[in-house]
DNA sequence: TTAATCCATACTTAATTAGTAGGAGTTAGA
DNA sequence: TCTAACTCCTACTAATTAAGTATGGATTAA
């Protein structure tokens, strides 16, 4: 069970943000900082300003900034933006209206609330140098 | 973040097994009731075994049973012997000496212990149907 | 006008997951 | 003792997903 490293360089790429704020940064600055390549950071930042996370200014002086204040962005929006809804198991087989008789749905359905819980639960202020 | 179809027809091996408990089945008669490929399921049943979940027994009415009581078997083993260690990312990058300056580490570090906590809270006693 | 940036989409490559194939070894029961 | 029903082993192939690259257009501050 693994995350995407896309998860991974999307995060920091908020977390850089977060830290800047709310000042905004060029893409290659952040890239340059955290080490990912740019092309690969405009299309994540793109999946980003899509969901309204953050706000781009176009041309020579551009940039991104987080929209929103640290403290009150999750760290599971970050996640779920990057890799789709949080959810371990997509359903084996063939119709899952078995879904609340199958032993183990209820695993995955336990534990994907648990992930939840925990993502939302850590604000991108408690990943960050000063708190704001 | 998924895990794979594996832990899922592992689990569901398992549960089966564990509802037969103490007495044995044959890798034929899960793998129908499961529907999952015979050729595939004695593999993961091998993984099992390898790792003294379940012991076989060969020949005509051979067959595999689990070694402990269901109350005393937690999900987080069985999906740990399909899927390996859990941790929710493989560290991006070079040297992680910087773990544990790392914001995006704290997050995937709290995460797992979360993960783990919730899968080894979870016996397959709650999963079948005669509470042993 | 130009250089730096965002933006969109298509493409390629690498890695992982899922599933198959073939056959060797074992044993209960006819 | 023969055979059918099993476990067990390892290599292989196919499918899917993840990761990363390429190209070029649109926008705008200086």
């Amino acid at each position: 069970m693994k995350f995407s490293t896309r998860a991974e360089y999307g995060l920091k790429a908020i977390i850089n943000l977060a830290n800047a704020y709310p000042k905004q940064r060029s893409i290659s600055e952040i890239a340059k900082e955290e080490r990912i390549s740019i092309k690969y950071l405009e299309r994540l930042m793109g999946e980003f300003r899509k969901k309204n996370l953050v706000k781009s200014s176009k041309g020579k002086a551009g940039g991104y900034a987080l929209i929103r204040k640290p403290s009150r962005v999750a760290v599971g929006e970050v996640i779920e933006i990057i890799e789709g809804p949080i959810s371990p198991m997509k359903c084996v087989g063939e119709d899952c209206a078995l879904r609340h008789t199958c032993p183990s749905g209820r695993v995955w359905t336990k534990l994907g609330e648990q992930i939840k819980k925990t993502l939302y639960g850590i604000k991108l202020s408690e990943l960050i140098n000063s708190k704001i």
